[in-house]
DNA sequence: ATTACAAACATTTTT
DNA sequence: TGTTTGTAAT
């Protein structure tokens, strides 16, 4: 298969082809509608296309480059096309191929990681990486930054890894190299000492040859700001850029397109910043809200067609997404069936006792529905499932899992730990990398003793020492000290054993299918045995993945390629469409469309989730309401959304609110009293039996017109049941016995915020709200 | 060096 | 509640 973003025998300058005979209109563009059409055609200078969803993004940007060549505009591998995942590239290259045919495999369609990598490798040395320099993952970046921290002194306690190597890559995203981390940024103690174990952290990676995702984008960026030259040979190699997501886009990302594109400025951007739900990965909504002071004269399209949801679904969202302030403002129509449709439902919105009732209540419905659930993928990519329950948090899922497998609903969950990730696969790569490499430090560790082979860490540390001071890799320094007497006679022959085993196994590459040399690996290492002699539960499995991985490795000519492609695709290729309801996270449905989505959690706290609130305030609020707003928009023709009253989170029970953004969904598209009358009922229950939603969130007041009444009805509107408990449990006071349904009886502790700490006599401690409770 | 137990902690995670 | 992480004991 030839690379089709090798750049080494492209001709770097060649002229784009000559328009000598336009042909005919070609039958892609006839399916448009005027915005999508004025999207593809408006070729020159810069344009963002703000596509909400569901609006046929996707389709505007494989249709716009196949008129870019059919125009002759430009030669295949003159176009650069960005995205952000893997699969949303797969899916643009496959929906070309089927518009141009064979030549689309030219066009340069990437990841930025990926395409940041081709770049890099030609020009490494320009940032002092070598050749073959390796890409950590996570995980190794994590144990070099703790190692690191060590040798500084630094307490885990004080300074938890984890968040010190966020610190890092928030930098990297803003394209921020150690020297150029601002003051104002590292005034404050943690702060500054994650600035000076970045400056580290940068250091040892160049001196073990590798880099970080962070990297790819930001040594990229450096060279093509360092190098004029080779910025002004890409300039000119690339006529036209696209890019997809554009509100997704960080910092690096947004020089790295701007450098690209400064000379013909002919960068189309597409993306909903609507959509925006990473900022906490780095992404700046305001490259996209800002495009056209960025791009002065840039023509801005905007496409508000949705073809994939009913009126109401969409009613709702844009009522829910109107309270966001910073935006640029759209409006989807629905260019489906009309808004009065008989057949056209309304937002289905349910609250219940518990998360295990809600759980079961979701489950039910399914099942009414008995919708005929087909798999999450349809051949074109554009995912047309059937069923989809989307949760805010993980956790959240193991309580539909179990009520999914209770009735024998066939389910798949996506998102969790992925193949590449799982500890076993990542070990049977630390010897595949190490063999491909033998100075891969990080590689060796991870698995000299593993399987135990009795060096333990006082053999380390003197092999440590001792490569360090010699500034050889841990792997020479092994064979080294296997043969001095610098050790105790078990461990010398151990590691001895080790690096002949090595040895051996490198011997092998080239000589047999790299598959082989896989299984010839994991067999003569002990490690598949290790696997096969554990007893615990989940060793089969392990064992079953290891198989799997020989088996993905025969997809590949060579060690090398294969060790490439797993270092940026940290996913096996989904093996044809999982059957049954689709559980996700909300992040991870974005992009996706379902007929039915469940929306369930929908509570304060949880949703907009209490965490993003503390940290990022009215922002993150925000952008929690855009996470609300993807919920809605995935699904075509019923949307569920459900809250509980009380939730079982580690242990202990939370009363928890329904969710603002339950309130701002408008009445008019939302069927909060369902046409049999159960939900009306369940909740007039709830009031009956439990005293109702009583308080409101601390912060909200009621909806204008029912705050002085609450606890009535108010016909037509749809508002909820509320009984007034003169505000906010007034009347209870710290150390008073009291009385809740669920829990018994107990001592209040303390009270805040219409919140009580209650000690309950059976139940133990737990926060519950104060209209739950009665004097006892 | 390895095992065992307790203690801490638990949003979201495209590459 | 389940997992992961660190420490203590063998």
């Amino acid at each position: 298969m030839t690379d089709p973003f090798d750049l080494t025998d492209d001709d770097l300058d060649a002229a784009p082809g000559d328009p000598e005979t336009p042909p005919p209109e070609p039958p892609w563009l006839a399916g448009l509608n005027p915005e999508q059409r004025r999207a593809v055609e408006t070729l020159d200078g810069p344009v963002l296309v703000l596509s909400g969803a569901g609006t046929g993004k996707t389709r505007v940007l494989t249709t716009r480059i196949a008129h870019i060549l059919h125009l002759r505009r430009a030669q295949p591998w003159r176009v650069l096309a960005v995205t952000f995942t893997n699969r949303a590239a797969r899916e643009m290259r496959e929906r070309l191929a089927a518009m141009i045919g064979p030549v689309a495999e030219s066009v340069w369609l990437g990841t930025f990681h990926a395409l940041s990598l081709r770049m890099l490798r030609r020009h490494a040395e320009k940032v002092g990486l070598r050749d073959g320099f390796s890409i950590l993952d996570a995980d190794d970046q994590l144990r070099l930054l703790k190692q690191l921290m060590v040798d500084a002194n630094m307490d885990p306690k004080r300074d938890p890894p984890k968040a010190l190597m966020g610190r890092i890559q928030r930098w990297k995203d803003r394209g921020l190299t150690p020297d150029r981390v601002p003051d104002a940024d590292a005034r404050e103690g943690a702060a500054r000492r994650a600035r000076e174990l970045y400056t580290r952290y940068q250091t040892r990676l160049l001196e073990l040859n590798a880099c970080d995702f962070g990297d790819l984008l930001l040594h990229t960026l450096a060279i093509l700001q360092a190098h004029p030259d080779i910025a002004a040979e890409y300039q000119r190699k690339f006529d036209y850029i696209l890019v997809d997501e554009y509100q997704d886009t960080n910092v690096a990302q947004y020089l790295w397109l701007r450098l690209l594109a400064a000379g013909h400025r002919n960068l189309c951007c597409v993306g909903d910043d609507d959509q925006s739900i990473y900022s906490w990965r780095g992404a700046e909504v305001g490259n996209i809200l800002r495009f056209d002071t960025d791009y002065p004269g840039a023509a801005v399209v905007r496409l508000e067609r949705n073809y994939r949801s009913t009126p109401t679904i969409l009613g709702a969202a844009a009522g829910l997404i109107r309270h966001n302030t910073d935006r640029l403002g759209k409006d989807l129509i629905a260019a489906g069936a009309a808004a009065d449709d008989p057949d056209v439902r309304k937002v289905t919105v349910r609250g219940l006792w518990d998360g295990e009732a809600e759980a079961r209540w979701v489950v039910e419905e399914i099942e009414a529905l008995g919708h005929e659930m087909r798999g999450s993928g349809n051949g074109t990519g554009n995912a047309a499932a059937g069923t989809a329950i989307l949760v805010r948090a993980t956790f959240q899922m193991r309580e539909f899992e179990d009520r999914l497998m209770t009735c024998g609903v066939p389910y798949h969950v996506i998102g969790g730990p992925r193949f590449y990730e799982r500890l076993e696969i990542r070990d049977a790569l630390a010897y595949l990398r190490l063999v491909a490499q033998p100075d891969d430090d990080l590689a060796f560790e991870r698995i000299v003793n593993t399987p135990k082979r009795g060096l333990g860490e006082t053999s380390l540390q003197t092999l440590q020492i001792m490569a360090r001071a010699a500034g050889i890799p841990l792997l020479a320094a092994a064979r080294d000290l296997a043969a001095s007497d610098e050790l105790k006679p078990r461990a010398r022959t151990a590691l001895g054993a080790f690096v002949a085993d090595v040895d051996r196994w490198r011997a092998l590459v080239g000589g047999m299918p790299p598959s082989e040399v896989c299984a010839t690996i994991l067999e003569e290492s002990g490690y598949a045995a290790m696997w096969k002699a554990d007893k615990s539960p989940e060793a089969p499995g392990r064992v079953e993945n290891l198989e799997e991985l020989v088996g993905a490795v025969a997809e590949f000519e060579t060690l090398d390629a294969f060790l490439e492609h797993i270092a940026l695709v940290m996913e096996t290729e989904s093996k044809g469409a999982a059957a049954g309801v689709t559980l996700m996270t909300l992040h991870a449905a974005k992009g996706l469309e379902f007929d039915v989505v469940f929306l369930p959690g929908w509570e304060e706290d949880l949703f907009p989730h209490k965490r993003a609130l503390d940290e990022g305030g009215q922002a993150s609020l925000e952008e929690e309401r855009r996470l609300a707003y993807v919920g809605l928009t995935r699904a075509r023709t019923r949307a569920f959304v459900s809250f509980a009253a009380n939730r079982r989170i580690f242990n202990n029970w939370q009363a928890s609110m329904p969710s603002r953004f339950v309130d701002e969904l408008p009445d008019a598209f939302v069927d909060k009293t369902s046409d049999t009358g159960l939900y009306g009922a369940v909740t007039a229950g709830f009031a009956e039996e439990f005293g109702g939603w009583g308080t409101r969130h601390p912060r909200r007041t009621l909806a204008a017109g029912s705050g002085g009444s609450a606890g009535r009805v108010a016909p037509g509107t749809g508002t909820w049941k509320v009984r007034d408990r003169s505000g906010d449990g007034q009347g209870i006071r710290v150390g008073q016995r009291v009385f809740h349904q669920k829990f018994g009886y107990g001592t209040v502790q303390s009270a805040e915020g219409g919140k009580l700490a209650v000690n309950f006599e059976k139940a133990g401690r737990k926060t519950v709200v104060a209209g739950f409770v009665e004097p006892a």
